[in-house]
Order: C-alpha cells, then sequence, then structure tokens
DNA sequence: CAACGGAATATTGTCGACATATTAAAATAA
DNA sequence: TTATTTTAATATGTCGACAATATTCCGTTG
C-alpha cells in the first residue's frame, strides 16, 4: 500500500527510462529539452524533474547551461560497476542468509527451479540472461533486508544493469554454470551461512566479469 | 578545469546540504516549499531543483503531492550504511592496492603522519574522528580509481555520513586503535596486496560499526 | 462528546514566458 | 581561404501564476 499517486513527471520518467535502457534515445546522445517536451507533449518543468531523477540513476549526465545527455557505455565502466556489483551484492547474500525469512527461502528455491527449467527448455538460450539473472539477483538483494542496499541495487543501479545488458547484451555462454552457482548461493543462505554465501556471490560475479572482459578482448575494441 | 559555473540552484543546495548536515534544519522535519523559498529568496522553481539533488543523495525523502521532508536519523539506518561500507570501502581499498599511484601513496603517508600527530598532540580527542576520518576514508577511496564507487562513495552516501557523525556525534574512545589500523591499511596498499588491504578495511569498518552498536545499547535506545 | 463530512485554506504539480548563457551563423580582417 | 570577431538563433535557468491535490477547520449528526 505505498503510494501510487502517479504524476506526470512519473509518466515522463518511465518513458524515457526505458527509451534510453533499450537504446531508442541512443547511447551519448544529446537530450533536448524544447524538443522532447514537445514530442511528449508536456512541459518543460515535467520534464526537467524526469531528467533530474535520470541523472540521479545515472542514465543521464548533465552539466550547467548545457544541458544532458545520455550517458556513454564503455567496458571499462561496465567492469567498474561489476566491481560495485561484487561488493555489494556480496555482502548482500552475507546479511541475506542472516535475515531472510522462510517465505522468501520458498520463493528463491522455486526462481531457481523455474529459471533451470527454462535454461534447460531453451538449451541455455537467452531468457535467462535477459531478465532471469537479474530476478535472481534482485531476490537476494530483497532479502537482505538492508534497506540502503536494496536502494542502491535495485533502483539506482538497476537500470544501468538493464541498460548495458540490452545493448551490449551478446549472451554469455555461461547459462549452465551461472546457473549451478546460483543453486550454490542459495543453499548457503538456506544454511544461514552468511561468509560463505559471500564468498559464492562475490565468486559468481567476478567470473562474469572476467568473462566479459574476455569476450571484449576477443571482440576488436 | 571542470565545469565551475555556478547556479542559482547549486547555491541552495549546497546552503541546503550543510543546513540539513548540521541539524539546523531538523532531522525528520517537512520542508515547506513556500516558506523556505521566501527565506532564501529563490523561486520555487530553483529550490524544486535544489530538493531533487538532496534527495538523490537521500538527505530528504518527496512524496508525490505530499511534500519533502528532511530524513530522519535512526539507530538502524546508520547500521545500515555501515554495511554498505564496509563492502564499498573494502573494495576500494582491495582496486587502490592496485591502481594508486606513487604520489598518492606519498600523499595518503603524510595524510596518516599527520593524523597521528594531531591525536597525539589533543590525546585523542575530537578533530581526528569529526573530519580526519572521513579524509582518510575519502583519499582511499579516491586512490581506487574507480569512478563509480568514488561517485558513491564520495558523492551520494559521503553527506548522510556527516549528517551522522554531526547528529548522533559523539566522538568514539576509538581514535588510537583506529589510527592504527589506518596505518596497517595504508601498509597493505603500499605493498600492492589488495586481498589484506580489503580485509583490513573491512575490519575497521567492522570495529567501528560494533563500537557504535554497543554505545547504543548502553545508551537507552 | 466523538465521529463524520464538507467548505476553506495551504501546498505541491504544471505551465508558459522571460532572462541569461551557449552555440551557430554571418561578417570582417588577416 | 582561413581565422577571428560580431551578431543572430537556440537552449538552459529562473520566475510568477494557475491547476490539482492534500490538509485544516468547522459545522453537522449520531
Amino acid at each position: 500500500m505505498t503510494n501510487n499517486k502517479t504524476t506526470i513527471a512519473d509518466r515522463v520518467f518511465d518513458t524515457l527510462c526505458t527509451a534510453i535502457v533499450e537504446g531508442e534515445i541512443a547511447a551519448g546522445s544529446k537530450i533536448s529539452e524544447p524538443e522532447l517536451a514537445k514530442r511528449l507533449e508536456v512541459s518543460r518543468a515535467s520534464l526537467r524533474e524526469a531528467i533530474g531523477r535520470l541523472e540521479a540513476c545515472s542514465l543521464v549526465t548533465r552539466k550547467a547551461n548545457i544541458g544532458a545527455r545520455v550517458v556513454s557505455l564503455s567496458k571499462e565502466k561496465l567492469l567498474e560497476i561489476y566491481h560495485v556489483r561484487e561488493a555489494l551484492e556480496g555482502m548482500a547474500a552475507r546479511l541475506a542468509a542472516q535475515n531472510i525469512t522462510a517465505e522468501e527461502i520458498t520463493q528463491l528455491q522455486q526462481l531457481l527451479k523455474r529459471h533451470t527449467d527454462e535454461v534447460n527448455q531453451a538449451d541455455g538460450a537467452s531468457y535467462f540472461q535477459r531478465s532471469g539473472d537479474l530476478d535472481f539477483h534482485y531476490h537476494i538483494v530483497q532479502s537482505s533486508h538492508n534497506e540502503r542496499l536494496i536502494s542502491l541495487l535495485c533502483n539506482d543501479l538497476y537500470h544501468l544493469m538493464r541498460m548495458y545488458r540490452y545493448q551490449f547484451g551478446r549472451v554469455s555462454q555461461r547459462a549452465f554454470p551461472a546457473l549451478d552457482e546460483h543453486s550454490y548461493v542459495v543453499s548457503a543462505i538456506a544454511d544461514g551461512d552468511g561468509e560463505m554465501a559471500e564468498l559464492l556471490m562475490r565468486n559468481h560475479i567476478r567470473r562474469s566479469r572476467r568473462n566479459i572482459e574476455q569476450m571484449m578482448a576477443t571482440d576488436q575494441e
């Protein structure tokens, strides 16, 4: 029963957020307030409010008197995010092991099973990497019951991570190993072993990062 | 040679930021836009822009059609921040060990020496805890050379940490041990031992957290 | 007297217009 | 022609006013 009142700025934020994440508004491109306001049929005030929130979750950057532009993506920035995620989600797993509820454990195990079925059925194909993986991490973070951690990972960094996945988006060949790693993390959390849960989660994310580093290196660029 | 153009919203943000951090505007209190705008002699538009940035660094919270209020402080929230810092600054120390420059090492050692002198001279008194400690952590984070980590710790969380220190602000008895812990961290970083640097930094922050937990427990509340 | 409902008040959200800074274009000088 | 300065055009920052929502106050009803 949270605050559901929706304002124009809210809708504009949602619209622009998905447009940016999905690349409809190109990464690195400048945002023209008059043009966008006209196109979306809203006032510049509402648009500017929305842009401010986009800046808060690092989807755009603003300079005084110059304006806003969509964040530009780079290998280096992506790897930086992975370092942050390794630290933050490692801690989230540790705290989840301490604070998770019985219902949440059940939900997590069901989610894991669902993902397993989907990956097996699709022979390791895209769905898992596209949204399932983020789902899993999302649930673990929620189970930490640390509001600040949740806010950082599920509000501030979440959209940016989706943006990279969407636009840099080769689907990794790690679907099966990643699934195993997920199940180990869940086991440690269910056992209440925070130390182990953190270790396993960190290793999982570190492997993802190294996998990306490798792919980026073999690609030109 | 960064963007130094200063706008009204910038000044208002700075003003409100320090006012909130120092408790001049009470924690938990509501922010009235008409009143504040009149008092600061700016338009509501500029004020709202500033409030949006305050929200981005968690100094105020906003609800649609209801308004903004200064964040309320609590023991639980403070401990949550310490968990986040343990994870993030631990990673920062690890990365600093890998990426720090020779000049930065020298500066860090000089900072450490200065703090040692000050604490010895003041017999473990307040200066160190008030700003010196944050200074030290600030420098380590900068030396990680991870822009996202720097932004999270030195922009997003920085003011909130200052606010807690300012308002919850008993000066800990840990000045001397904390100083030792700092020097160990610096040694590990200077040795390029990221694993050790992270471990030491995490232990350091965890001890601070436990110290606070204890003091909070012995205090009523 | 308490609880409920409605009018009056105040606050936030949104808008269009103006002020100021930046960028693009035109004009001049080398 | 190229470079530099001046001028025009465009974009962002700021403002005051209006609309929509929330809060307060007050009278009614049980």
